[in-house]
RNA sequence: UGGGGCGUCGUCAAGCGGUAAGACACAAGCCUUUGGAGCUUGCAUUCCCAGGUUCGAAUCCUGGCGCCCCAGCCA
């Protein structure tokens, strides 16, 4: 292509957009141009079945997922699953699970790294024979002190240069049974003085009587992962193998058994791993949230999981919108969580209906409103899609309002209801406070107001303008729902950073569940099933738990809507 | 002189020798029957630092500095 020919031609030249491919996509991109791999992209996700997926494997399962389907590929789903002693099929059960709801289809090609067992047995074999690997009698301590430091060569161990014959039948025994877990694994021979440690002549096969979650008793020696991963991909026909940075040095261990194997190598291409502010992305210390119980389980709504996303009320496509979003690089870097909360509102405010729910009633008579009279008002339920039509909302003498939306003696930009103020409730009529009733400790009890009949519907025909429109419920139809308000699971932008003698759990907030009782929400509420989202109106996107019985429902406070009120009030 | 990576706005992130995109956050204003949503405007004279090459450098070269990862029979 000439460039100086078509710079005069705009328009051609307005209308191509402007890409800016992320280095993955200008490898892949360069590869396609090239026919590498005949212009083939296959790329898969391989997670180890050992605790539940994150919003960081969501980075990862977007960019896979995404690139075969942005290059007309292909990727699959495979479970690395050569440590039997932590994976579980719950596990397996629980991503499938997550990465379908996130959007994605592996379609018949779901693998398992166990599926490989016996390749890589063969593998094993022939670096054997090629006088490439040797069975190493050293304990786990020894073989530690003989990799040396990171600073120092290590040394080779006194089994190193046994007969491939010998190797042979040692490691035929190992397989068989005869030696005990731990008394002798396989390495491979390549070099005890690399800079690399992980080329100072890796661990193949380990023996370990531990009972497979696929592959049952079949084993008592199990693969490492090194072995097992690239030579998975290889299998697999992977042309990238896309992972995050902590296995850049890994790569050329990868390398050197594909060659020694003589079999397709993946490209392999590591990208940094999603940080997020105030949250905690490891599988070990999710875990041991779980197992110590300082939140709910896998799925509470306040852990960063696929599933407590999920029933916290996140949506399947705000979560790949904020993948798109945060792009791939290979520096290090913490999103800040205000991001995914944003795609999360951009979504929702699209996609929810709008109702109303008190969260903490205050009671509301109307003194001039006929006693006994209900009156069906016409609501919107969502400005932002005519399609979802309107609703009923009653209303009658005796309202709740939101406690927080009265002040007896409000400061100078509160302009919600006080006492001789007039303001709008929400498709209704405009009402003016009149009195403040009170109790033995003068706490505010109950508020009578007066309305003008002439707002109905909310606007007032003399053209008066009114500076607030708040959300209420009629008492007596209100459903009573319990409500669970979620804040950060901690309290620093960086939990991990602790002060010495601290540790990072010392940074759990205490606040960051509460639970309201006595939540009042509009009857048409009262059909919600688990699962389903809604905005109330001023207060932010909720959605109902599983908790939920039909007698009571529970919902969650996915996340709030933006509070112009609460920032000014942090200001004051 | 152990090896491998990385350093562009508060946070992500484009840029690939021609004179710093965009997003989030933040700020100001408009609009509003959600203090929601939306809209407008502002927000890096400068790219870790120092030299050098060049008419011209965030981009090339040299030397520093800083940060991250690696010494599981975990993945």
């Amino acid at each position: 292509m000439n460039d100086h020919k078509h710079k005069s031609d705009k328009p051609e030249a307005a209308t191509e957009a402007p890409v800016s491919l992320d280095f993955i996509r200008a490898i892949i991109t360069e590869d396609i141009t090239n026919n590498k791999n005949g212009g083939r992209v296959h790329t898969r996700f391989p997670p180890e079945p050992n605790g539940y997926l994150h919003i960081g494997h969501a980075k990862s399962i977007c960019l896979n997922f995404g690139l075969a389907r942005q290059y007309g590929g292909l990727c699959n789903l495979r479970f690395d699953d050569t440590n039997p002693t932590k994976e579980e099929s719950h596990y397996v059960e629980s991503i499938q699970k997550d990465v379908r709801w996130l959007g994605f289809d592996w379609e018949d090609r779901l693998f398992y790294a166990s599926d490989y067992y016996d390749q890589l047995h063969e593998f094993a074999l022939k670096l054997i024979r090629d006088g490439k690997a040797y069975v190493d009698d050293l304990s786990a301590d020894e073989i530690r002190e003989y990799r040396g430091t990171l600073t120092e060569p290590g040394t080779p161990s006194p089994y190193r240069d046994r007969p491939v014959e010998e190797n042979l039948d040692l490691f035929g025994r190992m397989r068989a049974g005869e030696f005990p877990d731990g008394s002798r694994v396989l390495r491979a021979k390549i070099d005890m003085a690399s800079g690399n440690v992980n080329l100072r002549d890796p661990v193949l096969y380990r023996i370990l009587r531990a009972t497979h979650h696929r592959t049952g008793d079949k084993w008592c020696i199990y693969p490492m992962y090194d072995w097992a991963h690239g030579q998975s991909d290889s299998i697999e026909g992977i042309t990238h193998s896309i992972c995050t940075l902590e296995f850049e040095d890994h790569r050329p261990l990868y390398d050197w058994f594909i060659e020694q194997l003589g079999i397709h190598h993946p490209q392999q291409i590591e990208f940094a791993p999603l940080n997020l502010s105030y949250t905690v992305l490891s599988k070990r210390k999710l875990l041991q949230l779980v197992k110590e119980k300082h939140i709910g389980g896998w799925d509470d709504p306040r852990m960063p999981t696929i599933s407590g996303l999920r029933r916290r009320g996140y949506t399947p496509s705000a979560i790949r919108n904020f993948c798109d979003r945060i792009g791939v690089a290979k520096r290090d870097s913490t999103v800040d969580v205000a991001l995914l909360e944003h795609c999360l509102r951009e979504d929702l405010n699209k996609s929810s209906a709008r109702v109303m729910g008190v969260l903490r009633p205050l009671k509301v008579v109307i003194d001039n409103y006929p006693k006994g009279q209900v009156e069906e008002l016409e609501a919107v339920n969502n400005p932002e899609d005519p399609s979802a039509g309107i609703r009923k909302v009653p209303f009658s003498r005796e309202l709740f309002i939101e406690r927080e939306d009265f002040m007896e003696d409000p400061p100078k930009k509160f302009y919600r209801l006080s006492p001789g103020r007039e303001v709008r409730l929400r498709y209704a009529y405009f009402i003016t406070c009149t009195d403040v009733i009170k109790n033995a400790d003068g706490e505010i009890v109950e508020l009578h107001c007066t309305y003008d009949p002439a707002t109905r519907g909310g606007d007032s025909p003399d053209g008066r303008k009114v500076k607030a429109t708040m959300h209420w419920v009629s008492a007596a139809h209100a459903r009573e729902v319990e409500v669970r308000l979620y804040d950060y699971l901690f309290t620093k932008e960086d939990p991990l950073a602790v002060a010495d003698g601290e540790n990072w759990l010392d940074n759990l907030n205490p606040g960051s569940l509460e639970v309201v009782a006595g939540c009042r929400v509009e009857p048409a509420l009262a059909v919600a099933k688990a699962g389903d989202r809604f905005q109330f109106e001023r207060l932010g996107y909720f959605c109902v738990d599983p908790d939920s019985t039909p007698g009571k429902l529970v919902f969650n406070r996915t996340v709030t809507l933006r509070d112009t009120w609460a920032k000014i009030q942090q200001k004051q």
